[in-house]
DNA sequence: CCGTAAGCACACAGGGCGGTGTACTTAACG
DNA sequence: CGTTAAGTACACCGCCCTGTGTGCTTACGG
């Protein structure tokens, strides 16, 4: 509340200390991980004092959680607003994911805090949940039949690429997209022709 | 704790020791994480002398690489060598895991060291590949016109269940394993009419 | 029965970590 | 100007971690 707005023009000396701090989070939590990235470090990357890293957070695990809370807007917004798609169109756009993306931040923040009661392990949860239900919204939009179940499926195969991505460090997207284009043509019983017969993939 | 007699009476607990250490670990890495199991609270559960843990393993890194490798026979035999089974049977007993199993331990070994070039990390690299390769051989038995595809689908849905079973608290097997089925089901053409109606089921 | 290898108990080094205390400096605003 | 909120510099604490050094005890094979 008393963070940002305070003064008019935002600019400070440390020229706002808590953004550097998340945008330093994202670099060195994606590169190194959470648990091997140490305060001190973070600190000296975001060119912040210590001191006013625990002024901006209580401790490391708020850290965390709010590190995860900035992915929303890119991952969420991007790819389920764009009304220049259609809702096949965009529920297939979920897996045109750039090269760039190392792995699903919440994924591996559930791994390495390994911990559900941790909040940042329960943003984790309810993000997850969150993006099922978008892509539920747009399967029942594109006209499926059973939209949770095609929205849990269509989850299912992102955090499988993700994690398979992360594994053998090889981009395993399209394949989880060839396996959503099976799926979506098999839920939606009024595209036109036979789609069963021809749905196959191509990895 | 347990009345451990140390000497008068019947034997030692030594002569062991390197079986009684990674068999800890397999419980201690899968309940609370590598990085969060130090070598003190290892030795400990395993009754096991710190010095003598360290005379079996030259370090910490080694000894998860070789947990690691303690997985192989009960997963990979355990499902592919199935002769009961028939392929396409077999393809899907491979989602058919318990309950009790937490999480894939070579994607949280992956994501809790966090270094593709740590052995752990590789030869999770390769075993992934392996049960890749196994799925595949098994797609090609049963007859799937790209089995090579069709293995490297099925892994990918696996790895997204364990994910997603992990972030979410939830068993998310079922769901693969229903895709699973759609996917079989449309690589092998031959059988037509029997499991068509499979492929409609999910959690 | 003795030698040797395996194991044990325990202390300790060295370092990184999360987190704090203290005294100080600067920018913004009235 | 003075006040005040934000940031700084840096030492420091206590904890836990991996890994060793040292001397001692036990089991087993010949």
């Amino acid at each position: 509340m008393t963070d940002l707005e305070k003064g008019p023009t935002g600019r400070r000396r440390g020229r706002g200390a808590r953004e550097r701090i998340l945008s330093a989070s994202q670099q060195l939590f994606r590169e190194q991980g959470i648990n091997r990235t140490g305060m001190d470090q973070l600190c000296a990357a975001a060119q912040v004092s210590k001191r006013t890293a625990y002024q901006h957070f209580t401790n490391k695990d708020e850290l965390v959680a709010e590190y995860l809370r900035r992915f929303d807007p890119s991952v969420l917004s991007n790819v389920f607003d764009r009304t220049d798609l259609a809702p096949r169109e965009r529920l297939l756009a979920a897996f045109d994911v750039p090269p760039t993306t190392p792995l699903c931040p919440y994924i591996a923040a559930s791994v390495e805090l390994h911990d559900p009661q941790h909040p940042a392990s329960q943003y984790a949860h309810d993000y997850k949940k969150a993006v099922a239900a978008r892509l539920a919204d747009t399967a029942r939009e594109a006209g499926a039949t059973d939209p949770e179940q095609l929205g849990e499926q269509l989850a299912l195969l992102i955090d499988g690429a993700a994690a398979r991505t992360r594994v053998l460090n090889a981009d395993a997207f399209p394949t989880a997209a060839a396996i959503a284009a099976v799926l979506i043509d098999n839920a939606l019983p009024d595209t036109a022709g036979d789609h069963r017969e021809r749905a196959e993939a191509s990895s």
